[in-house]
DNA sequence: TCGCAAATTTAGTCGCGGCTAAATTTTTTA
DNA sequence: TAAAAAATTTAGCCGCGACTAAATTTGCGA
């Protein structure tokens, strides 16, 4: 048991787990991108092992052992992609899925190695968080860009790192972690937003674009907010 | 094709090529502690996929196809040792087993990077030589410890990786890659040997240990030789 | 050269993790 | 509230890579 397919499962559900409580058999099927009979068969056996609860029809829970399972294969996953992108330079948009893989196959031992080689960090190359060898994780909840109002400025804290397009574009226009945004103007009905970054450029981001990045937001006027912050320091 | 399951078979006849020419079913299977039949089930397969030449009852023989997919299965895996043990100091009785799931993994554009990273290096922890991009690898012949007179000096170039406890034993008695080694004496009827290393400690090095052991011989008698091989460099 | 033992292949099975199609249950809509 | 739609589960299948047991082939010794 716990064989890859299953590790997978095991973070799939826990990562939808993260926004509504009860997840469905078609969300995981659609997530995972098998089809929903496959998912009950999986879920089924996940059952059995007692890492989920299942209620037939109406969705599924981790126990304890299985949030627990699901949160060693995400730190494996995170402490993998950020020693890639610090060892070997690998960009963002490429360790995904290079962790993807290496995940499952990397013993405890390497794992620790890994980890203190690294300095026991909190944080993957994509701003998500890194649960602790005893299964702690923080859940830190930044708003999107997207909601950030038309005049302010933010900071990059985390970027979704499944779509590696997205990460190369974000890193094309300077959308990356840490890095200062201006948010210049909003088009009406959820439409894309103008931003300016460090460099000082002017960017359009797509609406779909925007819910991928993650911000703190600034106090206080673009521009003028900005250089108040930094004087402030 | 090409699973993980498929490229330990080619390396594995890759391997056995390198002492018979002719493959048996039961040498493999043997080899890759599985059962004969299993062998059989496999190499069919990889006949269908021209990897190999299989003459039934009789044997099986890479294609030029097949010993191209193996080199690079064994580049993988000899980079991935030297990176482990450069990167992480994973000492090298641990690394052939992380080396053996990774392989299997990463993709090329990894291997690369990893390649780059370590200056396109030739040999790894285990002084095993690391195959070209192209599939080009060196075949260095030493002669086992074993075939070290008594009286006589060698270096080590290579020892075997099958085994973690002799591995461990070896870095315990200072048989490390590029360590000086003089033979003081030699039991009859192939029995153990006794050995001076570089720190001038004496052991006794067991006839099985001593064959996974290959050295470069210097000429000349032990101190004697070997004091005089550093004063002519 | 014949017969036997060893090696090898074939036949049939299993668990895994996918799939499609059909049955069942839940939810929505009229 | 009954019928239709949607979601989910069940049933049955497939390829993979193992296995055991049985059949076949090979090669060796008498
Ligand atoms: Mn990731
Ligand atoms: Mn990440
Ligand atoms: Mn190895
Ligand atoms: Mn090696």
């Amino acid at each position: 048991m716990t064989s890859a397919a299953a590790q997978n499962y095991l973070k799939a559900i826990y990562t939808l787990q993260e926004q509504q409580a009860a997840v469905t058999t078609s969300a995981l099927a659609q997530y995972l991108k098998v089809s929903a009979a496959s998912a009950t068969n999986m879920v089924k056996k996940l059952a059995r092992a007692r890492l989920l609860h299942h209620s037939p029809y109406h969705g599924v829970q981790l126990t304890g052992r299985g949030e627990k399972m699901a949160l060693e294969v995400i730190r494996h996953h995170r402490l993998i992609e950020l020693f890639l992108a610090r060892t070997l330079a690998v960009p963002w948009d490429c360790v995904h899925a290079e962790a993807e893989k290496i995940e499952h196959v990397i013993s405890e031992d390497l794992e620790d190695r890994i980890a203190t080689f690294l300095g026991d960090p909190t944080l993957d190359p994509h701003g998500d968080p890194i649960p602790t060898k005893a299964g702690q994780v923080a859940r830190p909840v930044y708003p999107s860009l997207l909601d950030v109002g038309a005049g302010q400025s933010a900071v990059v804290r985390r970027v979704s790192d499944q779509n590696p397009e997205h990460l190369r574009h974000f890193s094309k226009l300077g959308l990356v972690l840490d890095a200062n945004v201006d948010v210049l103007e909003r088009e009406p009905f959820e439409g894309p937003l103008r931003v300016r970054v460090a460099s000082g450029a002017e960017h359009i981001v797509d609406e779909t674009l925007a819910r991928e990045i993650w911000v703190s937001p600034l106090t206080g006027q673009t521009r003028t907010g900005m250089a108040r912050v930094k004087k402030s320091k």
